[in-house]
DNA sequence: CTATATTTGTGCGTATGTATC
DNA sequence: CGATACATACGCACAAATATA
């Protein structure tokens, strides 16, 4: 006789059986879990060990707790998203048969820090309009973004941002017919307080960080950009 | 009067002042923090709440815990991976300065599963190779992969893996001169227990998952693979 | 090589805070 | 308002891996 048993945590087995239900499709999208007391009972463990469990099916994206009403089961739609010469975050939702919404939480202009001016081939401190915001489909927050260009050239940009509500149309206002994306890095990284709180992500969830400088026909760049993709919601795509 | 803290958790409070040490050098990396138990008497925390705050610190990457030995400083090094029509994992290696290795831990033949057929627009069951393994840079484990083949275009495959150790010239041998990257679809996860084992991460740790399907001249499929990148040691490039 | 101390990992119990219903 | 449910924090104990004498 024997037991091989490889002996994992408890906690780690209780995730894996959870999740195994969950792809199972024992709870629908949305649904409400039963409560980590009740859990805990089922597995005849501490609600902390439970509660283990439950953190690292929350950091994969699969459950959805609220505090006060319960854990919920996340709803996934994945949105694809082409990453070309040129950024058509509208097109991708609605290509997806979601209506895209942009919303920004903060325009200001002050000095570039170094890595800005680097990136803008400024030297540091030129003035520069910082745009921050949250990319949307339907009342899903995509992406959180950070735009940065120089001020100089596109002076009334704020204003432009305000009236148009879009960057595309902005740029045009301010005499940039056209820009393309000159090249971009992807890292994943994990969503820390702020930016769970952007995108309504758990914090510890993944998220895809895309920078790329954005340049006009004759080679200048006229923007650098981050984004903050949510990890469970968007796919990037690459077409050579 | 007033307090106007923003009452943090007590935890992220922690974790955020061992964040800006970490930022500052206080300690070197690959350097030994002081033990849990000592970060807690000197927070004046339990060992608990302590070790929520190294939790998010060595799920970003900036921490490395040894059982029994300690925690220590990540010690980080980037390296871009250009994602271009063709895949040169060494080339990328070797410019960032390091030994490139590749090692197979699996090469099995069998029944195509139905996401595998799809992407190699093949019949389900149809007989595929399935090679899996990891790419190193020096020691340090950059991204694990599978990769699957028709067996029946490849049928010596295997075999010629074993001698060449190169997926590009077993192809070579198998008759296939020249193959080109169609389309490569982007994901964040976090590591599981397996994917963190592989590619010696911490769990929770952000992973970047890429599938592309690879085309020969005609445009027929002959590889269809997936990489798990660590997140926080490997940018990809995409340049236009 | 063995024994012992140290250090991280897991698990239980309890209590309290805070948001939701 | 009270009841429910998740979030945080403390304390204790032991297991497992490592380091050291």
């Amino acid at each position: 006789m024997s037991a091989p048993i490889p002996k994992q945590s408890l906690w780690s087995e209780i995730a894996d059986t959870l999740a195994a239900e969950l792809a199972r499709g024992a709870y629908r999208p949305g649904e409400r879990l039963p409560s980590e007391a009740e859990l805990a009972r089922r597995f005849g463990v501490n609600r902390h060990t439970l509660r283990r469990a439950l953190a690292r099916l929350t950091a994969e994206g699969k459950l959805f707790p609220r505090r006060g009403a319960g854990v919920f089961v996340a709803d996934h739609a994945m949105t694809d998203y082409p990453l070309g010469r040129r950024v058509r975050f509208s097109q991708a939702v609605s290509a997806a048969g979601q209506t895209p919404t942009r919303c920004f939480s903060r325009i200001e202009t002050r000095g570039a820090d170094a890595d800005e001016a680097q990136n803008l081939a400024l030297p540091p401190g030129t003035p520069v309009h910082v745009v921050e915001g949250v990319s949307l489909a339907d009342t899903t927050p995509l992406a959180a973004f950070r735009s940065v260009f120089p001020a100089g050239r596109f002076p009334g940009l704020p204003a432009r941002l305000g009236e148009t509500g879009s960057i595309t149309l902005a740029l045009q206002a301010e005499g940039l017919t056209d820009y393309t994306r000159a090249q971009t890095r992807i890292v994943a990284k994990v969503a820390g307080a702020a930016l769970a709180a952007r995108l309504m992500l758990a914090e510890g969830a993944p998220v895809l960080r895309t920078r790329a400088v954005n340049v006009d026909g004759t080679g200048q760049p006229v923007e650098y950009g981050t984004t903050w993709f949510a990890g469970d919601r968007v796919a990037l795509t690459v077409a050579p």
